[in-house]
RNA sequence: GGGACCGUAGUUCAGCUGGUUAGAACGCCGGCCUGUCACGCCGGAAGUCGCGAGUUCGAAUCUCGUCGGUCCCGCCA
């Protein structure tokens, strides 16, 4: 016998039918002369019906009336099962309109117990109630559960949309090595080794960014690669170790062209997956303009709150933390909490804890009250001014102002994380909304104190804006670059640029980081000499496809759109990886651990 | 490297101002039950209170350490 069907496929219309249905026995429901079973498997889940006293009549074919109660009395959940029968419609009164089969059963007259089950640690059930390190441990069941599948389910769907959209505009999946080599700069490498080559180490790419461009020099004019990534950094709800990357790049294109195609890409992916229209263009906000409005270059455009400069303001105030800040150049920006103003002080004071924590010095506040304000501060203020900062937020009676005075980051830092904090606690998320921007025009490159040089915000190769390379030799910093980044609810889900094309400009910028000339040989020459023989103009994205899933399937982490993750330690609950190996493998491959063992 | 939270039957949790034998629900095991669908009813088993040390006459409860999980900062071009 073989499967027929899926348990979930089956509907009304396929009453009178002789199936051979196979799967897991989700829940039993044992009345001794009848039992029901829902069975359940990839599509849904069906209602069995043993009835032995109907058997009896009609006779089993492989197994004895009395066997056939045994063997149906002796099931358990998540035994493995086939099972043959009649579907038949359920008898009136008796549907179940939860279910998407409640108006059928199977009356089941054979049963194969293909596989018994130890009982199962949680139970496979809709609601997640299991501990997740539990969840991790036993992945296999967890997996089983309909809710988690449906969430690969649409990944996979993702997966399959996108292809063909890269198909329908001429771009080519091109494989890349995973076995390459190390790279100075960005995140810290996974390293093999070489056994072949003592010594010697390959790395696991951060992304296959090196390669690509040397496929656009090879004239595939455009590319694209769904490609693991690894980079050796902590982990987060929205950073495993190694993840998944929508790699892009393409040839003869300048980024607006690029923006719009990938527009096209996710408005249509939106509608397909998530009948949801995400209409082109998506807003682009510059650099500057999300960092004055949002403290952030990756808003939540899910709600308001945005910051508002009161500087000016503040400069008519005799009050002197306002005005020292002013003096040495920072910053006076403020949010509305909106109707925060019934805060109690121990309230406020943990804001005030939230914005120190982050950096601040302090954290000012004004309640606006109907009889008028009420703040600390607000004898610093005249009338009019008050009023004019009221003003400026549109802050309306009920409504806490929180400003914060300091230099431009920590002001950033600061609102930002309780911007976000706040839309948060305020409930201003609305659940299934979707707020795509691009951020652009990002500096080049940012000063790094601690190792005393300029590093690459996006990554060595970004070509800076053209009437912005004069000023690589005046003010660095003022550069801007032809970087893009695609953010999604707050979150950073791409990013990309147009390249360096030329080899000149390529060395120009490995100086100003400060990488020598030998070093740049030794580390991508490859790329250098490739830039030399004919380098199409070029550029590229890349998405984080995990965090596209797992926004698209509104996941709180990108644990649950992957099949097998990783603790925040990097540790795999299922298979205990990473784990200690022979010595003898170590020797193979010349290595010996510096770690006491 | 740092901060915060969590860890008690198989599971989810209660118990925590120290004091009889550590409870509940679900699950599990046995029995009964012909229309249930989170079936119902009766009965039963089930615990190294993460681990270690300390304080105490006495620790699930207090203290310190440690292990594991989660969130965040640093880090992630």
């Amino acid at each position: 016998m073989k499967r027929t069907d899926y348990c979930g496929t089956l509907t009304k219309k396929d009453a009178g039918r002789i199936v051979v249905l196979t799967g897991w026995v989700h829940r039993r429901r044992d009345h001794g002369a009848i039992i029901f079973i829902d069975l359940r498997d990839r599509e849904g889940i069906v209602q069995v019906v043993f009835d032995c006293s109907d058997t009896a009549k009609v006779g089993a074919p492989h197994a004895a009336p009395s066997q056939f109660q045994d063997q149906s009395h002796a099931l358990r959940s998540e035994y493995v099962i086939e099972v043959c029968g009649k579907i038949a419609e359920r008898p009136a009164g008796t549907e179940n309109q939860e279910i998407q089969t409640g108006e059928i059963e199977l009356r089941a007259t054979d049963l194969t117990i293909l596989n018994r089950a130890l009982t199962p640690p949680f139970s496979i059930d809709e609601e997640v109630e299991a501990a997740e390190s539990l969840r991790l441990q036993y992945r296999y069941l967890d997996l089983r559960r309909p809710s988690v599948q449906e969430k690969f389910i649409l990944r996979h769907r993702l997966s399959r949309s996108v292809r063909r959209f890269m198909d329908e505009n001429g771009f080519l999946e091109i494989e890349t090595p995973f076995l390459t080599k190390s790279t100075p700069e960005g995140a810290r490498d996974f390293l093999v080794p070489s056994r072949q080559n003592p010594g010697t180490f390959y790395a696991l790419p951060q992304s296959p960014q090196l390669f690509k461009q040397i496929l656009m020099v090879s004239g595939f004019d455009r590319y694209y690669q769904i490609v693991r990534c690894f980079r050796d950094e902590d982990l987060r709800a929205d950073r495993q170790p190694e993840f998944t990357q929508l790699d892009i790049e393409f040839s003869f294109l300048e980024s607006t062209d690029i923006l719009a195609l990938m527009e096209t890409m996710l408005s249509d992916l939106f509608r397909e997956l998530k009948k949801i229209d995400l209409l082109p263009p998506f807003p682009r906000l510059t650099y500057q303009e999300a960092m004055s409005r949002f403290g952030t270059d990756k808003p939540d455009l899910r709600f308001g709150l945005e910051l508002k400069d009161i500087a000016d303001l503040a400069a008519h105030s005799p009050f002197k933390v306002f005005l020292d800040v002013i003096a040495k150049g920072g910053h006076i920006k403020g949010i509305n909490a909106v109707g925060l103003a019934k805060s109690s002080r121990s309230e406020i004071d943990a804001l005030v804890q939230e914005a120190t924590t982050r950096g601040a010095k302090g954290l000012a506040w004004l309640k606006v009250t109907e009889q008028g304000v009420e703040s600390p501060i607000a004898k610093f203020f005249t009338h009019a001014i008050l009023n004019q900062i009221r003003e400026r937020f549109s802050a309306a009676p009920g409504d806490l102002l929180l400003f914060v005075a300091d230099s431009e980051k920590v002001v950033y830092e600061v609102l930002g994380g309780l911007r976000l904090l706040l839309g948060q606690r305020l409930g201003l998320i609305e659940k299934g909304q979707f707020k795509p921007l691009w951020v652009i025009d990002f500096p080049l490159l940012e000063y790094d104190d601690a190792e005393k040089r300029y590093v690459a915000i996006h990554h060595p190769f970004t070509a800076p804006r053209d009437e912005d390379i004069p000023l690589l030799d005046t003010e660095p910093l003022r550069v801007r670059s032809k970087a893009y980044d695609f953010v999604l609810n707050g979150s950073e889900v791409g990013g990309g640029s147009i390249r360096i094309h030329q080899s000149g400009l390529q060395s120009q910028i490995f100086e100003l980081l400060g990488i020598q000339k030998e070093e740049a040989d030794l580390k991508f020459g490859f790329l250098l000499q490739a830039l030399q023989f004919g380098a199409p103009p070029h550029g590229g994205i890349a998405f984080g496809l995990d965090r596209l899933a797992a926004i698209i399937t509104c996941s709180e982490s990108i644990r649950d759109v992957i099949a097998f993750p990783k603790t925040q330690k990097g540790i795999c609950l299922m298979t205990q990886a990473p784990a200690q190996v022979d010595s003898k493998q170590l020797k193979e491959l010349h290595i010996r651990s510096a770690y006491p063992s």
